[in-house]
DNA sequence: AATATTGTTGCGACTATGTTGCAATAGTAC
DNA sequence: GTACTATTGCAACATAGTCGCAACAATATT
């Protein structure tokens, strides 16, 4: 599958660059009034695959993307902790890498790491 | 709210221990005909608040339930990563804890940690 | 510039997982 | 045994994400 560029893709990446922090489908679908639903999962997909973003699971199962810095299709680098504030709902990316060392004959493809509490914003509030 | 001791608690209590995995709904429901699919969710999230289960989130988002080891309803031990095999879908705990520091302002109620991978059954065939 | 190829989109239907309101049932304390 | 209220079953609901298909449009070919 060769990709196309499409006014699309190009609005979403758009909408991830210009976000501080990782970004659901429901935020990203308030932004945008003419893409549909399947289009916008199809493309955050496409991202993920292409080492364009990365996906993070959240506590309640839901979905948030975020730009990655460093990563391409082959070699991806996503051993990094996110952090989800149970007040104000945001998901971070923390910078630093964690170490994974796993036991004998285990081989690691993917890591989602992610830390609820509360944020410096909303824990002194 | 006081908890009772039922039947129904002491079954899927019974169905945890004797799993060497972390136990997702579906499969407890297997194992049992006579529970009401809404119960077994809600002695699930009861046993999670009590301190007698701890919840992880599978990279589909689907929760899996796993006995804790030292954990009591007030101070738990959950900074421990899992494990899940993309082959046989079996959810591991791993036993080292994981240190977590956080930047200034920032607190944490929870960590789920899962990496995603093969393992070492299903890695060498 | 026209045409062919095939990746992309919108739409609607569908799946999967988990939650909730409510009335009936059953632990527990007295 | 009675009273109190936690628990259960049931059915309906909620949410998030996926999929098949036909129409459309980006790109390559002529
Ligand atoms: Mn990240
Ligand atoms: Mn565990
Ligand atoms: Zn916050
Ligand atoms: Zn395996």
């Amino acid at each position: 599958m060769k990709r196309r560029k499409t006014p699309s893709k190009e609005k979403i990446l758009a909408i991830l660059k210009s976000q501080d922090y990782a970004t659901s489908h429901e935020k990203i679908a308030n932004q945008i009034d003419d893409i549909n639903r399947a289009t916008i999962y199809r493309i955050l997909n496409q991202f993920c695959e292409d080492g364009i973003a990365h996906r993070i699971i959240a506590e309640n199962g839901k979905q948030f993307f975020a730009l990655c810095k460093d990563c391409e299709a082959e070699e991806h680098h996503h051993n990094h902790l996110h952090f989800q504030c149970n007040t104000c709902e945001k998901v971070e990316c923390f910078e630093s890498e964690i170490n994974i060392s796993l036991p004998n004959g285990y081989v690691i493809e993917n890591f989602n790491g992610l830390i609820n509490g509360f944020c410096n914003l909303c824990s002194s509030a």
